[in-house]
DNA sequence: CGATTGTCAATTGTCGACAATCAACAAGAG
DNA sequence: CTCTTGTTGATTGTCGACAATTGACAATCG
């Protein structure tokens, strides 16, 4: 997740793909492209300005991200989420943090608690605060500061795809009325049992701090897929 | 991993950039492209007979498989091998496997205890037969079987990737010594341990089964990463 | 009227040519 | 001699044009 460089007087020299992929993928995580909405290729690539080659391989790209869906000769469409998918989405993503928190609590290394309890700080002002957004994209980090401190690369490739599509689901469904004081609050005990490298506490919270949003989304998606109804 | 149609008059009508990903794939994975060489557009295009069009979609999707490593401006190739990618493909195996076969256990549907108890029959008679090549093969349908039968369609997708690194790693560095009838025999506790449904010694023996072999193979890595040692 | 077959427009797939970029090497200044 | 600064050749990136495929609809036949 720490991408770029530092040297802020340096221009980034990405191929026109990647600058491609970067636009769309924020357009569907963002909610702009709805599930299911095809991507035409011909009038995406006049609205960016570009030839159909680079917005191709882009499309590949996204679609080993699981954005976007393929089908030869047929066209490309947002990927539609069905509430199994985000069944799925959330169960593994379940797996993959509970890994990452035993290999955390291995390293035993003091840097990861004390990165976390930032994090958590910076969560709970923000909360208190009432910003919603910056709530969220704190929360966000957080699941990212875990997976990256695990030190397993194939692990963090692994999540990227994962976690892409579960902010893509939060976004589509951003519960307003939910108390984000208390979301901030949360994760505090999972950072205790890190710190106190209690392995199986830490995990039976984090299992149920994820598995527990992941049911509340899944359990009401196919009756109001989205959050103001239009397609 | 149950592809195509079962209608046997059926022609595929594949496009380009999907059979070259094969071809590129099995190249990969069978050793004939080894970790670090270089893939020139031009020349593989040539080789192929076709435009550097879908070969570039194709090296996109590959890349997304872990297969191959491309960088900008600079070139693919395939990607390299490091004691570190075993440590965390073996790992990451792992975790997969045990949540599937949890999975597999709360399902209690017999079939695919059935099926699991065929693939073992079949693994030991090539076992017995002297067949290396043959068990190894049915090693790789128990595993996925075992995936599949878990009824989760992102970590099948997600094991797909991992699935094939570890199929290259084996390919590489495949030890004609092992006993390959004690192969097969490790498989029957783990089929036993599903029959009874007992999840935690299922997941133990299943830990041991994938963990011992990763050691084994990344522990000798670096010292001799080829088994003929060419480049 | 129903089923089959032909046609067409929209869209994706593929190609060859040209532009942009980079690493390595050569040339020159200090 | 060493460091900097062109130059160059190989390779990737991008483009516009053309070919192939698909699904839908119209035409035809029984």
């Amino acid at each position: 997740m720490s991408n770029s460089t530092n040297n802020p007087l340096h221009i980034e020299n990405k191929p026109l793909r990647e600058r491609v992929v970067d636009v769309l993928r924020e357009a569907i995580v963002s909610g702009e492209f709805k599930p299911g909405q095809p991507l035409i290729e011909m009038e995406i690539a006049a609205q960016l300005g570009i030839s159909r080659a680079p917005l191709r391989e882009a499309l590949q790209f996204l679609s080993h991200e699981g954005l976007v869906e393929v089908t030869p000769y047929r066209g490309t469409v947002v990927k539609p989420l069905t509430r199994t998918d985000i069944e799925e989405l959330y169960s593994l993503r379940c797996v993959l943090e509970t890994f990452a928190l035993q290999r955390l609590i291995a390293q035993n290394n003091p840097d990861n608690v004390i990165k976390l309890r930032q994090c958590y700080e910076d969560m709970l002002t923000a909360a208190q605060e009432g910003d919603r957004k910056l709530v969220n994209n704190i929360d966000r980090q957080f699941h990212n500061l875990l997976i990256d401190s695990s030190q397993h690369s194939l692990l963090s490739t692994t999540w990227n795809s994962v976690s892409l599509r579960v902010r893509q689901v939060m976004t589509l469904r951003n519960r307003k009325n939910r108390d984000i004081t208390q979301i901030a609050y949360n994760h505090l005990p999972i950072i205790e049992a890190i710190a106190q490298c209690d392995e199986l506490l830490a995990t039976r919270l984090i299992q149920e701090h994820i598995s527990s949003a992941g049911d509340l989304i899944a359990e009401l998606w196919d009756t109001a897929p989205t959050e103001d109804g239009k397609a």
